[in-house]
DNA sequence: TTTATACTATAGTCAAATGCTATATATTAG
DNA sequence: CTAATATATAGCATTTGACTATAGTATAAA
């Protein structure tokens, strides 16, 4: 029921990222510094969100990571999405073969839409939208 | 990100008691067959539904365990408060010591937007409401 | 072309949580 | 009493989560 850390941290990320839109590449090790991620597991975070298109980078010295699309265009249901691999509360409704008995379909209508209520929260939020919300409080 | 086993094999056991209220103490090896749950597995999570004042139980031959309260009183996400322990996406809403830096803020109040809309979807759900979704159906 | 700087890939470790089982004890109808 | 049932405590095996380590490969400033 609790997000991982992947998700939490992720979203961290890209909120960091975002934050430093226009700035050319950031450093991961700056990322790292000022949210208090390690170097190593922010680097297995990026790989699935460059492969989902959401960062790209830059190598060699100078080089670093940014957001392959403006911040407005990436929500945190979609981050989420990528880094916590299935999106639902539980595995029958992606796999209904799991599913044996009786009452077992009494429930997964329900988990379904509690899920998707979840989601269309996540999927509201989009990173700039995030960052402004801060800076108005 | 997915509900434990507890949760909903917990909510299964309770719509099985839900579908036999009135036909006195249900038998938890007869629960255990209908279902396909182990036992010893049934009996665990029936503490906390007793303490939780949703089971009550007697003793004895002929004995066994009913709902403590009619099953238009009890809702899904009751139920699953109570057997998944904590009820939120991230364990920083309950514990804000947790956080430690700056962007943790910015995502904080999203993780708990999030899981009200998710448990108001649970809480809408009584047990009565589940079994006739079924039977209409 | 050197080499600092950065990204990439793969595998290993450690602890905690999950899911489940076993054994022993208490209660009570008949 | 005794057999059927619930309760309590403890244990275990597997999986998952959250990192960490090692050994690279690629780029480009100088």
């Amino acid at each position: 029921m609790k997000l991982s850390t992947r998700s939490r941290y992720g979203t961290r990320m890209m909120l960091d990222l975002a934050q430093h839109y226009d700035e050319g590449p950031v450093q991961i090790g700056n990322v790292s510094k000022r949210e208090n991620i390690s170097v190593k597991y922010l680097e297995q975070l990026i790989i699935p969100l460059k492969k989902a298109n959401f960062i790209k980078s830059v190598r060699g010295p100078k080089g670093g990571h940014m957001l392959a699309k403006p911040p407005e265009t990436i929500t945190v249901g979609e981050i989420v999405r990528v880094l916590e691999g299935g999106i639902n509360l539980s595995s029958c409704i992606e796999n209904p073969e799991v599913c044996d008995r009786t009452s077992d379909c009494l429930t997964r209508g329900l988990w379904k839409e509690a899920t998707k209520a979840m989601y269309e929260k996540l999927n509201s939020a989009t990173l700039s939208k995030m960052i402004n919300k801060n800076n108005g409080a």
